[in-house]
DNA sequence: CTGTGTGCAAACTCTTTGCATAAGT
DNA sequence: ACTTATGCAAAGAGTTTGCACACAG
């Protein structure tokens, strides 16, 4: 019965409704096909409305109101990384490994940093906090 | 007699009238009393909203639009650094020396990281651009 | 069935803008 | 005077929320 579990032949989708189970949500037909459109591709880096408008591109009908709940409900079960750069914006990543990035100015891209960084001498934190993070962003623009 | 100078004091305000007329800036009333709340103590970071308030505080009447206006050309002068982390609000230092910050998740508050960080093995920027700033943020919490 | 998820539209926050008035030089 | 800055209120973008209906278990 369950055909739209995985109907383009991956197996995407059988994979992320057990996801979705194991994280405490419905595998429902919106949070599995956002799902699918999120982790079918590689990694990605999708605004909200982004996702919105690939969905529908889709034909899945899922409201904008209800793809902010699923991205930040995916990020609790940590099957996505929110990435807060320039005060807009907020984009979601499919990469949930620990990674910096390059964000592009006045493209408002991101670009994954795949070679790693090496931060020596990082300063003890403030008495009283622990380090929850470190984001690197390197801000880059196109030469003129 | 020297009182004439400066009504209240400071030396900051001829100081700043001058900064802004260098910067191309005529030395309102607003800009070199919003100049003065933010250049007198210290390095300091805010939102466009708690310098309104503290103005309001001072007794300076100024609107927020001036206030947001007027963080901006600061910033266009070199006066101030934007620095855009959370994704909700923008906070403007005025330590524009080249340095990174802890942001207290919870608190919506940054620290300057004096230490400085260093950072080795920065890639490459992807083919055709050019890079304009690197910006690392540790974002701490508040241990329970 | 029971409770969680969804959709819609309205609310909300932060920021920017347009235009008449005020102020700087 | 001439030009630029300010204030206000309204618009704007992105995100969140409240509530009735729909759907998964």
């Amino acid at each position: 019965m369950s055909f739209w579990l995985m109907p383009s032949g991956g197996g995407a989708g059988v994979r992320i409704a057990a996801d979705l189970r194991a994280a405490g949500l419905r595998p429902t037909r919106q949070r599995v096909a956002l799902g699918k459109l999120l982790f079918a591709k590689g990694h990605r880096h999708l605004s909200a409305e982004d996702l919105h408008e690939e969905a529908q591109a889709a034909a899945v009908r899922v409201s904008l109101a209800t793809v902010y709940n699923t991205l930040h409900q995916f990020t609790g079960a940590g099957l996505l990384r929110e990435v807060a750069i320039d005060g807009a914006r907020t984009y979601f990543d499919t990469n949930v490994s620990h990674h910096h990035h390059f964000f592009v100015e006045g493209e408002g891209r991101l670009i994954d940093m795949s070679d790693h960084v090496d931060i020596d001498r990082l300063p003890e934190p403030p008495a009283g906090m622990e380090v929850m993070g470190v984001e690197v962003v390197v801000r880059v623009r196109r030469k003129a």
